[in-house]
RNA sequence: GUGGGUGUAGCUCAGUCGGCAGAGCACCAGGUUGUGGUCCUGGGUGUCGGGGGUUCAAGUCCCCUCACUCACCCCA
């Protein structure tokens, strides 16, 4: 231990060399957001509390016993943010985003916060990528978020995920099969907690992952028999696009989503790598979450996926890429003069574009060249005393060794040349 | 929140019955007065997670605590 101060319990850092990983993944995620036309949203880290006890759901885990509130100094509940579509729904309709050209196509990114039990790939504070298309009901634009999530994994050298898909129905259907599935599972031998479910939120008992429950839920009735004419239809149209688009997917009517939001398509992404925690995304369509929060009627459909178990598939893939921040040229100055050169030197090498950096702290010739080595530089500039006095530089190819000494005032110049050059 | 496991060098880990704190890699210095990567030589860089207890003696045994981790739960 080097300092008394660690970091709080279950927050998750990235530091070098890893962090190059979780940088090129929300990288990623940009791109293929930016190329379906999805615009970038900065939103607040946390927000009234009300917001996510109403959008979220007050029967939730996450709204009854895992969201970090607290009080400011005027008064106000706030919340830090336990998911973001809510509040990027927020935020949409305030600025009154919905009023333009239909739908309203963002993303965000950023930390979300749960007063959980941390593991492995769960956290306290944990990163998402964040994509939500607002305002329409189209099934085709279910599966693009469905696609945009399945290129990113893809682009990112992912191969072993899966998609679970499902159809949770709307406020004409669902209540009736709800009532349904309370019906069964007040049958059954269950313990008190999961008991108390089957009244709060009935559909999260077919998601126990327990043996004993397991096996009694297997017969229990499923949402997909009670789907309204319209809810099928819409189901079956995403399913129709999805195969159009050459993506894969199991029907899995068990697939129930611990926010209350959700309506119709339903949606989660699996890897089966990282142990319990093998959720590396989900999302849905909520239709009725504006009205839920005091807005107008406005259909909506978006996704949350996981920076953090993402990086954790890629590590468990191998397919991290190889990223590793470097630099094109490195300074090596001998002696004070030479250091105050070098300095201005790899100023204007970065001014000109091209990645430098340089030996401080007056190292010897050695361990400077260490430093360049260990920088992934392709060339090394060597200035000493001799060479002021000559007014040039030494100019080192370090993957051939060969050595030129070029003019100090023709460096930037000669470099700029010789890495155009391939 | 519940139940189990682990915590020793920067990293991965060994440490027997309680008896001088170790290995590999990494790192640093030198071999080379102005030339890296290879090679050779030398160097342990440590709050054995933290606190208390037992003991002549604790990395090792006991208690408490913190963190990580596995499963439940939850979900990203």
């Amino acid at each position: 231990m080097s300092s008394n101060f660690q970091a709080p319990k279950g927050v998750n850092e990235y530091v070098p060399p890893r962090s190059a990983i979780y940088l090129a993944a929300r990288d990623a995620f940009a791109a293929v957001a930016t190329r379906a036309g999805y615009s970038y949203l900065e939103l607040p880290v946390f927000e009234d509390t009300a917001l996510f006890s109403r959008g979220v759901g007050e029967s939730t885990d996450v709204v009854s016993k895992e969201m970090y509130t607290f009080e400011d100094r005027g008064g106000r509940s706030l919340t830090l943010r336990p998911e973001f579509t809510v509040g990027v729904l927020r935020s949409v309709l305030q600025h009154n985003l919905h009023r333009g050209e239909l739908p309203v196509k963002v993303w965000a990114t950023g930390p979300a916060f749960r007063a959980e039990q941390p593991q492995h790939g769960r956290y306290r504070q944990f990163y998402q990528v964040d994509l939500e298309a607002i305002g329409s009901e189209d099934p085709a634009v279910d599966v693009e978020t469905i696609a945009l999530a399945w290129d990113w994994y893809r682009e990112l050298g992912l191969t072993r995920h899966s998609l679970h898909l499902n159809s949770l129905g709307c406020r004409e259907c669902r209540p009736v099969y709800r009532a349904a599935l309370q019906e069964f599972l007040r049958g059954l031998d269950l313990d008190e907690a999961t008991r108390a479910r089957i009244e709060l939120n009935p559909l999260r008992v077919l998601d126990d992952k327990r043996p004993a429950v397991r096996a009694q839920v297997e017969t229990a009735p499923v949402v997909t028999d009670y789907l309204c004419g319209a809810c099928k239809t819409h189901h079956d149209k995403v399913r129709e696009l999805l195969a159009d688009l050459e993506i894969s997917w199991v029907d899995d009517p068990r697939l129930v989503r611990g926010l209350d939001y959700y309506t119709r398509t339903t949606y989660e992404f699996d890897h089966p790598l990282l142990g319990a925690q093998s959720g590396i995304g989900g999302g849905g369509r909520y239709d009725g979450l504006s009205e839920d929060i005091g807005g107008p009627p406005l259909p909506g459909i978006g996704f949350g996926l996981g920076l953090d178990r993402t990086v954790l598939a890629m590590e468990a893939e191998e397919a991290a890429a190889a990223t590793v921040a470097g630099v094109t040229v490195y300074g090596v100055p001998l002696g004070e003069e030479a250091q105050r050169r070098i300095f201005g030197l790899v100023a204007a090498l970065r001014r000109a574009g091209i990645a430098a950096d340089m030996s401080y702290d007056g190292k010897k010739l050695k361990g400077a060249m260490r430093g360049a080595d260990r920088s992934g530089a392709a060339y090394a500039v060597i200035l000493g005393e001799r060479d002021i006095a000559a007014g040039s530089a030494q100019v080192k190819d370090l993957a051939s060794g060969d050595q030129v000494a070029v003019p100090l005032d023709e460096i930037v110049t000669t470099l700029k040349e010789r890495l155009s050059q391939p």
